[in-house]
DNA sequence: ATTATCTATAGATCTATAGATAATGC
DNA sequence: ATTATCTATAGATCTATAGATAATGC
């Protein structure tokens, strides 16, 4: 966390008194039991997410949660175990969005499998770029957190990537090439801008959060990767445009499929 | 950086005898004057690189360079500063790659040119992945030096992408989609699998620095963006490859222009 | 009685500065 | 005389733990 400068007004003459006591405060009108730890996840979700593991202290997440810091260790016993635990919250929540696709993959071949899978990671990245912002925190260096990462989240959503792209080179419905390429590629293009926000803003001065630019961005991606840069007058893309989409799907907000 | 647990066995008992004195040491024989500023500078771009900044500790800096804390401040004056003349060192490195490709574009077509960016770009990258680690810490969150780093390195990279795709847009040689998703979409397939070595070591069992993988996947990603995942039976690809290449550029090594 | 919260503090760092002094350069 | 290096230390954090106590739950 960016630390204060040194040279400093010392401390606050000790509390200004009318100032907090030890025991139990009385819990707010609108929290619930499980409130209060879960505010300390959500903190921590944000500030690991923008800072990484070692530069956010156990008290700026109390703080910013509105808790003092001994309570961090209360709930979750020592830093590592709060990161852990954030993790899994964040990716509860994650595989909430995912249980969906999963249900939309069945019975795609898999250039469309492919294709959804990687709309709906752009479209998870944009509407939460906290995942693979940590994720590229542990994956620059060596982390004591990378191994427990990898293991427990990671892994599969590359398999799921990797299965696919194999599919589909082995129908013969993308190039030949190694498939671990693919993934990687593919799963850059669709993440790294997302998690940039702050640079693209300095660098082109426009929010790539806003769903227009989302919805751009993951048009233009899926071209890309599927049809590639380069023009091709001679093909025609996109058949007759009459075929109608299966109805009773209507969570398939955009574009969707269609590349 | 990793602090080390809390629970300490104290400090070693001060100096085991023998030990440093105050004043200036003879230099080593191989050292020249400016080494010992160099090699600070040096710690410090590898370790700002795989930890962002505020994790890095001066003394941690010192100690990589064989020196003490102290003369951190003494050479650089601050820690801000030391990560300012890291980067321009790091910077005026990667210049002197990016010199040849600026000699090597004259004269290519707009896709040529940004067919050489991309591969020159993941090679730069390959060989040297510290840059993009420094952009993406300080590009995912606002960070105080992220305007100075955009403004000084980040948008002249950035423009050289975006001219070249704007040309070929408008040539109608590449297909008209926002210039900027574009770019993002490129420079992230070429950046972010070589800045991530940790964690495609530990999904896939492979190290992306050996030569062999950077070609293919320089190879995998050049297809990928320019002709699509897509098989295309109907398109033959590489023309009758009877085409010699003009003479005189040996430094052009493989696959080059030719996707 | 148990739980959740706060205050206080120990022990380890971290940045920056002050002060000593050997090596270099004139 | 100047420069480059080391030692020492001040003042601010940081993690983790100990201890006090109000609120909750039986």
């Amino acid at each position: 966390m960016p630390k204060k400068p040194n040279p400093k007004p010392a401390r606050l003459a000790d509390l200004p008194a009318g100032k907090r006591m030890p025991g139990r405060p009385r819990r707010a009108t609108n929290a619930s039991p499980e409130s209060t730890r879960d505010s300390l996840l959500d903190a921590a979700i944000d500030l690991f997410a923008r800072y990484g593991y070692d530069p956010v202290t156990t008290g700026a997440v109390a703080k910013a949660a509105g808790l003092t810091q001994s309570m961090v260790h209360y709930h979750f016993g020592s830093k590592s175990k709060l990161w852990e635990a954030a993790i899994d919250r964040l990716m509860r929540r994650r595989g909430q969005m995912f249980r969906a696709t999963a249900r939309d993959l069945i019975g795609l071949d898999p250039v469309e499998k492919l294709k959804l899978l990687t709309r709906r990671l752009i479209e998870a990245n944009a509407s939460n770029p906290d995942y693979v912002r940590i994720a590229i925190h542990e994956g620059m260096t060596r982390s004591p957190r990378l191994k427990w990462l990898a293991r427990n989240y990671i892994t599969s959503g590359f398999q799921v990537f990797d299965e696919t792209v194999r599919e589909a080179i082995e129908a013969g419905a993308i190039r030949d090439m190694p498939v671990h390429d693919v993934t990687n590629a593919v799963t850059s293009a669709a993440s790294l801008t997302l998690s940039l926000g702050s640079l693209i803003e300095e660098l082109y001065g426009i929010d790539m959060a806003e769903p227009d630019r989302v919805s751009s961005f993951s048009d233009s991606v899926i071209r890309i990767l599927f049809d590639g840069l380069l023009a091709r007058p001679e093909t025609p893309k996109r058949p007759p445009e009459g075929k109608p989409r299966p109805a009773g799907r209507p969570r398939a907000s955009r574009a969707d499929l269609a590349g």
